[in-house]
DNA sequence: CAGTAAAGGTCGACG
DNA sequence: CGTCGACGTTTACTG
């Protein structure tokens, strides 16, 4: 990893062009070649980028470059498009180069796989007696996320259901209704199963979404991660 | 901008909960207090990041901490959640800081994208006084690149034309034609817009492109696109 | 390797 | 300020 500081400009040319002119910006260059322009500000992604694999070539600057100030030319060129990113170097304030081997990686605990899994173990959410018949529940188009079994007093009361299917999401908007949709066809086929309901089950539900859903039959259901992971375990997530 | 390179571990808190062990890697603190995490492969997005606003706080090491041989630890809180990321640093090979400024910002925007937003800012370009309805202006059969009211003082020697449908391409061919001229038919059904004149706007136009748009009565303009970016921002192009 | 869904998405435009 | 949609999306997963 070689860190440079220092006053630059940068083209790049691939799928659009971009221009950063001259201004004191952060250089990264990692050990597959790929390039990062940060400033100071902004979120963690950079002004500018070449993504790995790449490759990083240093040339003298020309005539007119020296003559406005530039010491150093870099041209990174990605290996499998033709993008390009030019890097034109001014004043260089720090260029140092660190030996960080590679990352053992980052273990993470998602989301939407954490909703699943609160949502499997608080399934009453769907309604009192509610049981789960499993996660990830196959059909030939893929799994469903919950396969939920309507207990017996609540089916006459909602038109002989015997079986909820649920589709859940961080954020549901228009496709998750129409997945839900293409499993519940599909799903309704089975005399094991059928009649099955489906919940659109998410932390925010998009109007469109909720306004398909409705008009599908397919019923929705807002969850609340802090609660929903309060009830898990109120001691387990200080770290 | 303080850049750090070190050893170091990582547990974030927030939407997930997430974990880096120990490994040399590079810390970015810009100044807004965000903070990046960089390992020396992968892409532009850092292993762990926390998004601006957000605050710093340097801590000394407990007792089990330095035992592990920690020399400090980070605890860095979003402003506006209440997202944390602690970084715990072990050996320190690198610790500098550096007073970029503002950025100037980015220029970028794919050709045609960009083409568009900066005639959208010069849609005098047409003629004095045009003044822009909208970008990406939707029909039935998809959006205009750019709708264009023409001022009242011009509509007559224009033969009554209110409005100007834009389509603009890097290069215009006779499809550009060919789509501006399904525009316009369904455009000039509206009685809110028509008479809507038709312009083809383009760095380039092929002259079999500009042969049947002047027998569709479309006109042409050809872009200067260096001059509109210069327009746009005099002082950033020093390339 | 290709296709697809998710992302602590981020970012910008628009109402 | 929230919502919506694009992104040089990137990334992870699956067949």
């Amino acid at each position: 990893m070689r860190i440079v500081v220092a006053t630059c400009a940068v083209d790049y040319t691939g799928r659009l062009t971009a221009h950063l002119p001259r201004a004191p910006r952060v250089l990264m260059v990692k050990a597959d070649g790929s390039v990062l322009v940060h400033s100071d500000g902004g979120s963690y992604k950079p002004l500018n980028w070449m993504s790995p694999p790449a490759t990083l070539k240093v040339c003298e600057p020309d005539e007119a470059q020296r003559a406005a100030g530039a010491t150093q030319v870099w041209t990174v060129s990605a290996t499998k498009s033709d993008d390009t990113l030019v890097v034109t170097l001014f004043e260089v304030e720090q260029d140092t180069s660190h030996e960080l081997g590679v990352d053992p990686g980052l273990v993470k605990d998602g989301v939407e796989a954490h909703l699943q899994k609160l949502l499997a173990e608080q399934v009453t959410l769907l309604g009192e007696g509610h049981t789960l018949v499993r996660r990830e529940y196959p059909t030939a188009i893929g799994p469903v996320d919950l396969m939920v079994r309507t207990p017996a007093d609540l089916q006459v009361e909602h038109d002989g259901e015997r079986h909820v299917a649920v589709e859940i999401k961080r954020r549901a908007t228009i496709d998750a209704v129409e997945q839900l949709t293409r499993y519940l066809e599909l799903l309704n086929r089975d005399p094991l199963l059928a009649p099955v309901r489906g919940v659109l089950a998410a932390q925010t539900i998009a109007p469109q979404a909720r306004t398909l859903a409705a008009d599908r039959g397919i019923d929705c259901l807002v969850l609340d991660y802090d609660a929903m992971r309060g009830v898990d375990d109120p001691t387990s997530r200080l770290f």
